[in-house]
DNA sequence: GTAATTGCAAAAATTTTGCCTCATA
DNA sequence: TATGAGGCAAAATTTTTGCAATTAC
């Protein structure tokens, strides 16, 4: 990231991040650029992504990397933690009941530790009541 | 998955899981790839990911969702976590300090809950070394 | 012998990028 | 008006899949 950058509030921006403050089902970048569509029908993906990119890099949204193979989103709120439905790979939020602690990692991996995601994983009632269904 | 499918021990099954044995840096699926192809020059790509698919379902070896761009793979052996460079993606195995409580999470969430992924994430000694340099 | 598995190649899915034009600050 | 940002389309990257031939059990 270059720092010495400006950045622009255009309208495409605002509404990306307007549509990830209304979310909360933590979106992929096709869906936010579904939503966003609505509302500009001429913005193209290429400039979700490139924006999500900037505004992940400036602070205001942050990425979520869930079943690996595409990333989620969501605007930054207060700190939290997930969890995700190995069935149907939705996400959830939760609110943090322990907090690793970040120091005993840090002596002992040497690396400059900034913090620590913590993803639980389960199945969802949708999903329990699903499979009751077919058992 | 299928439950009443057989699995048959092929050479190339064989020679992922071994690659994957002898790993410490939880490689892409190009790279274990690459590496395979050294003692099977003929394998398919598809080929290992059909595999990886395969040896994650029965429990062998483990997904690892880093960056979110691609997967990362290792042969399962005790539970640990992971810390992840954010300058250079590679990722190290941490002793477990403290388990998250499953129990409460379930209450919380209405989720059968089956685990939890703890990633730290900060900056490796390597590329510590490397920012003093620049700076 | 049978069905799982492979190699190959094509396709799918997701993300990035080049280039020229537009618009924000 | 200078340059960040957008639209479009092509490319790059990662993963999945159809199919005929092969191989493990």
């Amino acid at each position: 990231m270059d720092l010495n950058q400006t950045y622009r509030m255009t309208k495409q921006r605002k509404i990306i991040v307007d549509v990830l403050k209304k979310s909360n089902d933590h979106p992929t970048a096709d869906l936010i650029y579904q939503k966003v569509r609505r509302k500009l029908p001429r913005i193209s993906l290429g400039t979700v992504y490139r924006n999500l990119e900037i505004l992940e890099q400036i602070g205001m949204i942050r990425k979520i990397n869930s079943d690996g193979t595409r990333m989620r989103f969501e605007f930054s709120s207060e700190e939290h933690n997930h969890i995700r439905c190995t069935e149907c790979g939705s996400i959830e939020d939760l609110k943090i009941d322990c907090a690793p602690p970040l120091g005993n990692i840090s002596e002992e991996s040497g690396y400059e530790v900034i913090g620590c995601d913590q993803e639980y994983y389960g199945i969802c009632p949708s999903c329990q009541k699903k499979s009751q269904k077919i058992a």
